[in-house]
DNA sequence: GTACATGCAAAGGGTTTGCAAACGG
DNA sequence: CCGTTTGCAAACCCTTTGCATGTAC
């Protein structure tokens, strides 16, 4: 099992109440989020829920790489459960995201990094996009 | 001639001794500043200046595709002036901006989206990075 | 029990806006 | 001239923080 919340557990995070619901509400996200989004699903569960611990406990998982942050263009900072490798897609139109990998590009900007002389740390590649008017190819 | 300026004259926007301030300013800059780097740049020239119009100038410029805006991960938003299409690598410890190019990263993303079922509107591609320690390959 | 987490409201940083006065074309 | 632009300060949005209270281990 590698679910958040043993994870968390793992990490010997104090569980309280608010923070489980909080594991359950990104668990069961199958998009990306906002604070914004967390807090009113988290609410659902728990209904005195505050933001301000929303916004402390998402950033305590950011810090212990359980959540990946993403600030794309025009949206607030949005999050998911940090999964293998990959890149995203942005419909512009409905903020909906798409996943894809690509390992040739992976590999291309590591090389571009090292033939300027740096060594890669962290990269963002993101495509904003409106859905195509013909049929995919 | 496709300065600034002129790009500014041709739009028809009023010049105010302000906006020249700035233009001079933003023509000047080699680097990628953020907007109190270019009000700081601006106050040497025109020590009563402010801030205020600082940002409502260069909304107005990024408005008519003059400039282009960056949000780099742990800066706050920095610009530069159109050019041709580049990427970014960014060195995470001074902020320092190096652009390159990499024409076949963009057909990926370009054939990418396609695949995807999507048209490409726009990107981001960024680098961040450190100086590597062994010389350059 | 004790150190840490919570909720609230107030503060924070970067950016925007309302207003009266100044100014460009 | 008249509509636009400016400078100032207040408002703004999203996020963080201080504090007294509550809670997991």
């Amino acid at each position: 099992m590698d679910t958040l919340l043993n994870k968390c557990c793992k990490l010997g995070l104090k569980m309280t109440d608010q923070r489980k619901t909080i594991v359950k509400v990104l668990s069961d996200s199958k998009d990306h989020p906002d604070v914004e989004s967390v807090h009113k699903r988290a609410s659902k569960i728990d209904k005195k829920i505050g933001i301000a611990t929303v916004y402390r406990t998402i950033k305590l998982f950011e810090d212990n790489k359980l959540l990946e942050k993403h600030e794309f263009k025009g949206f607030s900072s949005r999050y998911e459960t940090v999964r293998e490798n990959h890149h995203h897609l942005i419909d512009i139109r409905t903020g909906r995201v798409r996943e894809f990998r690509n390992t040739l590009i992976d590999a291309m900007q590591k090389q571009m990094a090292k033939e300027m002389g740096y060594d890669l740390v962290d990269y963002r590649l993101e495509l904003y996009a409106v859905p195509s008017k013909r049929k995919k190819k």
